[in-house]
DNA sequence: CAGATTTCAGTGGAACTGACATTT
DNA sequence: CAAATGTCAGTTCCACTGAAATCT
């Protein structure tokens, strides 16, 4: 992701959905990077943060969760597995289910990604106050309120 | 698209970067529905801006202008030259180049896309009064700019 | 049987890489 | 020859679809 320079056609700079779009590739990439010196992707912080919460669940209970699409979890539940930071275990009470829990390794995974998390933020809104930051931070709230609001209903 | 009803695990939901994924995610969404209808791509919109704004121009110019990326263009180019909204002609001043140009099909085509721009912003930022709306911009606006011009020198 | 859960294979767009031929 | 230009094939990531097997 090397990201388009941003020459800014004129009529392009004012638009709010490209200021979103161009503004929102660097935070990805910032996360990105932050997470790629753990080895890991921004599905796992999300997946890993959704099943603290949550503690031992199902699949699809993350997936309603975290908001990954559960083709999507099987891959990323797979990763984590691999490096044995998730458990995933069959539920003995229900036969469909897979249990997925943390494992201690993963928690400490977690607290470092969660860091990394925190780091990437500064570094997104370095040129801002903590006032325009909070700004920033409750126009969007508010902005994806609504829309999140409207497909709920809508689906 | 249908994107993940966003239960908002509560420790993503106050991070900056989701929240701007996740917005900018509508953004694009609704933008490009409104392409959609007349058979568009947001790349289709971000050329033709370019194109418009540069006059007839080479892929390579187009590309810098509008940052697609070069092998990208060739579709998006192709795509709009079957329907003969571009006009791709070799520079006979220079062997190696094409000169990509308007046809008025595609000014009109262009000044349609455009209006469906201006409309997908209403619906994005529907929640937000006027004064919301451009504190918004100027926010995103400076937080591009800053790291715009950090990627620029260092490439 | 409807419905939920998990899995897998595949799609599509955006963005990018690498290689190549052509021309300046 | 180096550099620029255009093309093509292929890759990666996210998000999603569709279908199937399994179980309640």
């Amino acid at each position: 992701m090397e990201i388009s320079e941003v020459p800014a056609p004129a009529r392009m700079a004012g638009l709010p959905s490209w200021l979103l779009g161009q503004t929102a590739a660097f935070a990805y990439r910032l996360v990105s990077e932050q997470m790629a010196a753990l080895n890991a992707r921004p599905y796992h912080y999300r997946l890993l943060v959704a099943l603290d919460e949550l503690g031992p669940a199902s699949q699809a209970e993350i997936g309603r969760r975290s908001g990954i699409h559960l083709s999507d979890l099987v891959t990323a539940i797979n990763e984590l597995a691999d490096r044995e930071l998730v458990l995933r275990a069959p539920d003995p009470a229900d036969r469909r289910r897979n249990v997925i829990s943390l494992t201690p390794a993963g928690r400490r995974h977690l607290r470092q990604l969660g860091k990394r998390v925190v780091r990437a933020q500064d570094q997104l809104l370095a040129p801002l106050d903590p006032a325009e930051r909070e700004q920033l931070t409750g126009l969007l709230g508010r902005v994806l309120d609504h829309h999140v609001r409207r497909n709920k209903s809508g689906s």
